[in-house]
DNA sequence: CTGTTAGCGCTTTCAA
DNA sequence: TTGAAAGCGCTAACAG
């Protein structure tokens, strides 16, 4: 480990030829005679002659590498996004740098800084918990950005969203159906704007059929098991005469699951349980989730798509693209 | 979006300085004045300067960069690891390129070879798929490499691994002292060293008590849920007289969860499941999942420690760190 | 078709 | 304490 680089100087000298023709041999530019490539190309093979990216990024200035931030590489959502995305990249010829934030605005700033220090050529933002300013800027130091989860009402950025209202509003009506009447939130993060939309579709939906609703039966919460669990209880010990809990995903609602399970309340006999996301646990919980399914690879694949548009200057627009989640019927809501 | 780049030329200018001196103040280096840091500071910071990581690779040869290479970003095991990783060298200033190798040993010598071009600092690579051969010249064409679930026997890297036989072993006499005599495995990816250290010292346990046990009573699977449910289908089906399985990790283990549920067979009255990792899901499936709990976090942090060890030469020689299991005994194999 | 020259933005000498 | 010159490895623009 560790010797010497060979560069492209070592193998122009090795196939006596010329950086440059090197340099049209392996970015297979065609000034350039099917004769001396080939025997440039098999020189640099023998080598092992690796392009430097980083030499290059700084002559062309761009670096074929997009940044990625999520507030949680170990959230199984974030995880198939990271993966839609990665596989977008790769196609491309495109690296990902992988960043987390941890839920925090600052340390989400800080991360912005380090990818553009870095020079990526684009930025996919999820679920930025910045306000308004502050997106509004850190989206316009990058040289291209797409958020996901969020959006900028001037349309200052490409986003990828799902239509959480919608979401919001099949669960509540889909518990309104099932003869629910008295309902408890758990509300996620407050900074997530996907949480504020989730809820309103849901408070919409009651208001239409003449539902009266308290918002004290409502609580905020981390986005976790161990957070759905801990706001679970309160709520319901709080308000026992809750019959139906709406949850900001999946992990909160199995958090809730086991909080009934502490108090004795039957889901869904005693308690309903509705979630969103539909990640691979929901299904293998007991008793089973009933979700709003999002489709999370599309998401980051086309989030994706739309910044190597942007990126490859194939666009002037910056584009909007919503997904409708779809109610996943199972045994914690039937 | 896409303005001019600040440069450190820029800056020089501004504040009336030589490039050096922006450059010294920038890096708090000592040869400079406090009066003239100060200002070329403000300059800096008025003027939204950001140092070029491409640029200041280029010239120091260094990108303080490192590379994650794992399996399967959504598998909830590497998203542990991963985390662990970040943390230790987003603590220490390094930026982490993630790389999703798909269990495929191509797809790994790719990514591989992209950090090579990228020149990252070092490299974590986590179950790596590659025969020795290919894995000895790989890690050499790293300026540092750290390998995790993975052990190169001449000592040519450092490594962080789990102790998979005593994993094995545990497992196996926790279900014979259960009264259990006939064991079914699904032994995972072929390619997976843990897997057959795993199972080695699950056999080394049988033998030790004397017990026989048939290897047609193995399956190899992919690592997931899927293929848990498939090989295990196939595995219960062809032998009922198996009384206990042992996966090779917990998605595996659900699968066989699923395969006994689909086939009738009660677990753990008919039939006893254990896993390997202890990931979040174990807990929460029904029944509960007895496993080997596995320190991830821990194992992409010792990694990156190490890694981070050899990138700043305080080590020359290579480390091998080993964690034990920790058998969790709950309601699939009391 | 091939080579030469210049420069990307920074750090590393070495002088002043 | 500061600045000037050179160079990291590559590509862009131009000449031949």
């Amino acid at each position: 480990m560790g010797r010497k680089r060979v560069t492209i100087e070592d193998v122009a000298r090795a196939a006596g030829v010329s950086r440059q023709t090197v340099s049209r041999a392996i970015n297979d530019l065609d000034e350039i005679s099917p004769a001396t490539r080939e025997r440039v190309l098999r020189v640099a093979k023998e080598m092992r002659y690796r392009p430097s990216a980083i030499a290059r990024g700084l002559a062309t200035q761009r670096t074929r590498s997009l940044g990625l931030v999520v507030t949680d590489v170990a959230n199984p959502f974030f995880a198939d996004v990271t993966r839609g995305v990665e596989q977008v990249a790769y196609a491309a010829g495109y690296t990902v740098l992988l960043c987390n934030t941890d839920e925090d605005a600052e340390r989400e700033e800080a991360v912005l800084r380090a990818l553009e220090e870095r020079w990526v050529d684009g930025v996919v933002l999820c679920s930025s918990r910045l306000d308004r300013d502050a997106l509004c800027s850190a989206v316009a130091r990058q040289p291209a950005a797409v958020l996901v989860n969020r959006q900028l009402e001037g349309g200052e950025a490409h986003a990828v969203l799902i239509d959480d209202e919608a979401g919001g509003r099949e669960a509540a009506r889909h518990l309104m159906r099932d003869g629910r009447r008295v309902f408890g939130l758990l509300t996620g993060p407050v900074t997530s704007y996907g949480a504020r939309r989730r809820t309103a579709g849901f408070h919409a939906a009651l208001a239409e059929a003449g539902l009266a609703h308290e918002t004290d039966r409502e609580r905020p919460c981390p986005p976790t098991v161990a957070g759905g669990l801990e706001s679970g209880r309160d709520l319901l010990g709080a308000h026992p005469e809750v019959t139906a809990v709406f949850c900001f995903n999946d992990l909160v609602a199995v958090g809730a699951l086991q909080a009934c399970a502490g108090l004795g309340r039957r889901v869904p006999d005693d308690v309903a349980v509705i979630g969103f996301d539909d990640i691979p646990l929901a299904a293998l919980v007991t008793p089973s989730l009933t979700t709003c399914r999002v489709p999370r690879h599309k998401l980051g694949a086309e989030a994706t798509r739309l910044l190597l548009d942007e990126v490859e200057d194939r666009t002037d627009e910056h584009a909007e693209v919503v997904f409708r989640p779809e109610l996943i019927v199972r045994a914690s809501a039937p």
